[in-house]
DNA sequence: CAGCTTATTGCAAAAAGTCGCAATATCAGC
DNA sequence: GCTGATATTGCGACTTTTTGCAATAAGCTG
């Protein structure tokens, strides 16, 4: 359930990446929030952690976390992005362009396009908590008048 | 092949918004670009046709087009959003998390995930030029020494 | 088309995110 | 366990995006 079942550190080495104590400090804090952890959630619990550690390393230190695949990360429509343990999440998000209503959807909804395009374009869908958008049911129905 | 084939004027007053100079201005600039018009570009575009309108109204223009349908948001992995006229483009994206290649996929690969979301969740998926993120074929072999 | 209601704008200030660089810490090699 | 090469950090400056608010303009009513 934590980040602690993976070698994050063979997986940063790996990936020609050093491990560092402001990395495995906010790896340690996107793991604590349990899912949909904001930029400011993480900032307050890396803070709590180590105060010294700079804004501007946090974003960095997410940026790599995100590249090598320890971390997913998020856009929910509000603004600014949020992060989660990769692997941790069994479900997607579809987000509603219009009031913002965020839904979750059974993972394995996506394993067909999955496969599918790894078939055509051998590229290996990241299909961890993805996000999609489109309009719920609601908003939907409340736009009869016009039809584009 | 433009945004002037839609009645844009009835989707915003359809949506409950005002059809304004600056919105109008917008709207021809993302149409203006063709396709991943970063805000970069947009603000150029608009300050050619009134140099006025202010930086915060471009980005209030762009999030109601965005809402009301008739322009599409893309996050491709580079600092920056890009936006284009909705309906217009005929592929969709993939976006490799590791090296940050862009890479385009027929449009039709989501169609049948959009039925079955429709289908089993109501939700109407916005299948217009859509990005997915995960591994390029190059990025994937070039990561065999770890499994995770 | 003039008056009225209220959404929208421009402006200024705040907040969020990015970047270059000198100091520091990781880690491969001995 | 040291040493050296170099990736990473903290810091400050900068850029981008968001927000509150008073002034303005859209569009409904008659
Ligand atoms: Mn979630
Ligand atoms: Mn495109
Ligand atoms: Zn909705
Ligand atoms: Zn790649």
């Amino acid at each position: 359930m934590t980040h602690e079942n993976t070698d994050y550190v063979d997986i940063l080495r790996t990936h020609g990446y050093r491990v560092t104590m402001p990395r495995m400090i906010v790896l340690d804090a996107v793991c604590a929030h349990e899912g949909h952890a904001a930029i400011a959630d993480i900032q307050r619990l890396v803070y709590d952690m180590d105060p010294t550690i700079d804004r501007s390393t946090i974003y960095r230190a997410l940026d790599v976390l995100v590249e090598v695949g320890l971390v997913v990360e998020s856009d929910l429509g509000h603004p600014g992005k949020v992060y989660s343990i990769a692997g941790e999440a069994n479900h997607h998000h579809l987000v509603c362009l219009q009031c913002g209503k965020v839904l979750s959807i059974r993972r394995d909804v996506i394993m067909g396009l999955k496969a599918q395009i790894h078939e055509a374009y051998g590229f290996d869908l990241q299909a961890d908590h993805l996000t999609l958008n489109g309009l719920c049911r609601d908003c939907q129905s409340k736009k009869p008048p016009h039809s584009l």
